[in-house]
DNA sequence: TTCGAACCGTACCGTACGGTACATAACGTT
DNA sequence: AACGTTATGTACCGTACGGTACGGTTCGAA
């Protein structure tokens, strides 16, 4: 009983294939499609054993989380010098990653969620989604901008304000509006990180990295 | 009936007493406190003339955003002309008034009533949201960076694209990191746009520009 | 083979919601 | 004064959900 199903990295089998379930039936049909009757049929389990494992609904959708986030380990890999063609590559298949993961379905659908229930639960949910999942994401950029940084690519006073602009540059409203389930229009999004990053290089690049790669910036 | 109560431009006073019954409940409790009979109870009115007057549950929810969007009203007045210091003075205007919107309550709320039913209703709520309340802010900005242009101080090929850095320089991710309900820390949205303001005018503003304001950027 | 734990399927309970019906009251019109 | 319109308040209905209880089943351990 030491083991908080919340905070335990991971749950047993027959409970990831129910959780698997419940992630389905949240991507296909929203929230009003995961009632505890429709998840024991999609699962072939009790709705004894759901309360037993997650304690109750709110317990459920707090594991759905935690289980998607252990699914998708963002793997940090920041060299500790780089090229100004690797940190250019590298920078783009970051906002380019990025872009994906916020448009992926389960991630669109949990972050409805979790907005939904905001105002309910206290930031609950909410709170559970920044901090695991964003948190992976926001190491790998600063790594990533550390790194640049540290080789004489980019000149910036605070490191937050640099990620905060990226971001920016790369998200803007599209995260919201995508949320809102505007339909997608044309998701470039390889232009799009390519844009995203020649911005942020002309922000914060130094002349040493506009040297090197000069005409490939529109 | 003639006029559809959602196109209509605006409700018989005392519907509108009984929307802003309405959205004090959301603001307040969320969907979940939202409901016909709670409404009924709090604005002194029958649930009869609720079905009478918004037809059903959703017709009320789409009355409500229009209602909102109907009170703020944001007038656009770009001088075809400016001065480098009076297009800073509007963009950072724009920028922290754009900041005040996004995390008003009441906006907060109304998105995060649209982006819960999103995968539910087809995002008529969220479609609702974006084509009557963005498009208002859209075109001011627009307008702001268009006489940017014009009086030489900016330069860009897609006007797209410079709104678009401008707004992500902005807001970043903190309008969803507000909708999920993050602590607020320390909304102090003047720095904000000063800095988004400055970064924008590093990106597209030209040599005329920089040397008109010089030293106010940091 | 027997025991016990975990689990499935189903039935059940209380509640709360969306939506409807009706009886009554205010009020302007003729 | 009689009437039609409009609105209120309350009672009601069907439904669907979260949560619980229970009998039956699987399956590994002793």
């Amino acid at each position: 009983m030491g083991t908080d199903p919340i905070t335990a990295q991971e749950f047993s089998p027959r409970q990831n294939a129910v959780l698997e379930q419940a992630l389905r039936l949240l991507v296909e049909g929203g929230e009003k499609a995961l009632t505890t009757s429709g998840l024991a049929r999609a699962a072939n389990c009790s709705k004894e054993s759901l309360y037993k494992w997650f304690g109750d609904r709110d317990g459920l959708l707090a594991a759905m989380i935690t289980f998607q986030q252990s699914k998708v380990r963002t793997f940090e890999k920041a060299g500790d010098r780089v090229s100004a063609a690797q940190l250019t590559d590298h920078l783009e298949v970051f906002a380019h990653d990025l872009l994906d993961v916020l448009a992926g379905d389960v991630s669109l659908a949990l972050n409805r969620l979790a907005i939904g229930q905001a105002s309910r639960d206290g930031s609950k949910l909410g709170n559970l989604l920044l901090e695991r999942g964003r948190r992976q994401i926001d190491k790998r950029a600063r790594g990533l901008i550390e790194a640049g940084r540290r080789s004489g690519y980019l000149r910036f006073d605070d490191l937050e304000d640099a990620y905060r602009s990226f971001y920016g540059l790369i998200v803007s409203d599209l995260h919201v509006r995508m949320l809102l389930g505007e339909a997608q229009q044309a998701k470039d999004f390889s232009a799009r990180a390519r844009k995203a990053v020649s911005a942020f290089l002309a922000l914060y690049g130094t002349e040493k990295v506009h040297s090197e790669i000069g005409g490939k910036v529109a």
